[in-house]
DNA sequence: TTTAAACTTGAATCAAGTTCATAAAATTCA
DNA sequence: TGAATTTTATGAACTTGATTCAAGTTTAAA
């Protein structure tokens, strides 16, 4: 015999019932069953649980261990099957997050504060260096939300609209391309250009516009946070595109103008991508709202 | 079904295997008897615990939360049979003690650092707020050994010879009474009295010399600390009894001197209760060894 | 498309925990 | 002290449920 989940409740029900009858039907079985149960626990472990000289029998040194263990034990496994219960009654579950859409923390993080008050539950998390590889790691569940503006059809992962923005162009006030009422590929030539540290086929700019001109930039720096990509561009380091909204947001200074790209504009769409049983979650949903209502409030502002 | 300890092996076995297949050898059943598991407890819980559109299957969301939880149950188990596995082999165990004699605490420290030394897997403790009732606080397991002064013959109760001792009368040198080459039951009856904060019957001096000659000393204030009694009785607050090895151990000051009890003088032995089984465990007999060693070493000072 | 590997399924088996009935031991109370 | 009561132990029958065996299905690789 092992020691075993059984044993453990058995130990906490005698203490607390303070003998075998009452504990046993604490646990709905025999008296007798208890008996034999702690007589083959005793054997197999080879120790005396209990102090038998007296009635009713009480706890031994070795018993008062085993008790220790049971009450730092039986509250995990509770607290484990109270969450798979809630996790069917879909109040509980998983939210990590890998964003592929490097200036998207901007909006996520006002969406999670808001989901958490609804979700306490639900165990949120942004996932770092998964930008590449995301989706992959979306079927394996190490994720369960992707955030994207590249659309796929993978079996099993379904892609919700989330909201559309433009990317735009970003120079300093004092730039010449500020005087031009709209920016084309051939405007980057001479530029340089300020960009997150992603690869270059994932930036807007690049796979929308660039790659299919063949303009290459005079030179490329690069810069992880988008306040300091906006510095940069506002001191006349560099060029940038970002989402429309986001240079909205970050009003850091007024140094800098934006122009759209190409004479009618590009608009991108940003998706959700989960997997397609987790739509039926509500806290997925939820979510999925939450983030369109923070995007209307983005770009009204 | 419940969740039970061999799906904890399982999900941790599986996690680390890579596949049913080899996680089966690992446990020493067939991938069928892990399959028939695994499907029994997703059943039960009403949780997919694994991804199966992919082989090997990896661990959904659920299973990873059900992994975490199994890392921290498994080690506890494992952690209590190998000290149910070192108790009968009498490497480890409990050695939770209570003390009748107040001085005691001087030796017994010095005593407890040495056996910790040796017996690092024995659970050592003072209990403190047994020094009444400690004899059936032993009967019961709640403490493992009393130190006591008063042999009783119990049942399954059995009292070992620690070492002799004698209360002796502790004075200021200006004391009248330190003229004395000797101090009677009725030299106590014009004296302020410092003892220990327990009852009379339990102090030497009362049980063994004032009781028997009905005197009354003429007032009595008591004290926590040896060192305190000592220092009251260096400043002539009062005289105090104690035991010949204390006074000779906590040299705080040289301001007072020491006669002994009675011409004769009184001698005491101290015992080590403990439960007769106990007495074949390996580790008691070292500190009872220990023990004696102490006590000649303080005899001697 | 074939082959191999990985997992699933259902029936049969077998170990182990539970119950029932009863005995033994300790405690309480008259 | 002895009868009554409470508490725990024991053994045989029973029942549950985990495991195996053998065959089927699905996925990945060649």
């Amino acid at each position: 015999m092992h020691i075993e989940f059984r044993h453990l409740r058995t130990i906490k029900a005698i203490e607390e019932a303070g003998g075998l009858a009452k504990a046993a039907d604490m646990l709905h079985i025999t008296q007798s069953a208890l008996s034999h149960q702690i007589k083959g626990l005793e054997d197999q472990a080879g120790v005396e649980l209990f102090v038998r000289r007296s009635k009713p029998m009480r706890l031994s040194a070795a018993g008062q261990r085993l008790l220790r263990t049971a009450e730092k034990i039986l509250p995990e496994i509770d607290a484990l099957q109270a969450e798979f219960a809630s996790l069917r009654g879909g109040r509980a579950g998983r939210l990590h997050i890998a964003i592929e859409c490097h200036a998207c923390f901007e909006w996520l993080f006002p969406v999670l504060e808001s989901f958490r008050k609804n979700w306490g539950d639900v165990d949120v998390d942004i996932r770092p260096g998964l930008a590449f590889d995301a989706l992959p790691a979306l079927q394996k569940e190490d994720v369960d939300l992707v955030v994207s503006s590249d659309p796929d059809d993978l079996p099993g992962i379904e892609f919700v609209p989330l909201f559309d923005y433009a990317p735009v162009f970003v120079a300093a006030r004092s730039h010449p391309l500020a005087k031009k009422p709209f920016i084309e590929a051939k405007d980057f030539a001479e530029q340089t250009l300020i960009t997150y540290p992603v690869e270059r086929s994932r930036l807007d700019l690049f796979s929308q516009l660039l790659i299919p001109a063949k303009v290459e930039p005079k030179a490329i720096r690069q810069a992880e946070l988008t306040a300091v990509i906006l510095l940069l561009v506002a001191s006349n380091r560099g060029v940038a595109v970002l989402p429309d909204w986001v240079v909205r947001e970050v009003q850091y200074n007024s140094d800098y103008v934006t122009r759209p790209l190409t004479e009618s504009g590009i608009t991108r769409r940003l998706y959700a991508a989960v997997r397609t049983p987790d739509l039926q979650k509500p806290f997925f949903a939820d979510l999925i709202d939450l983030a369109g209502k923070e995007a209307r409030r983005l770009q009204s502002t």
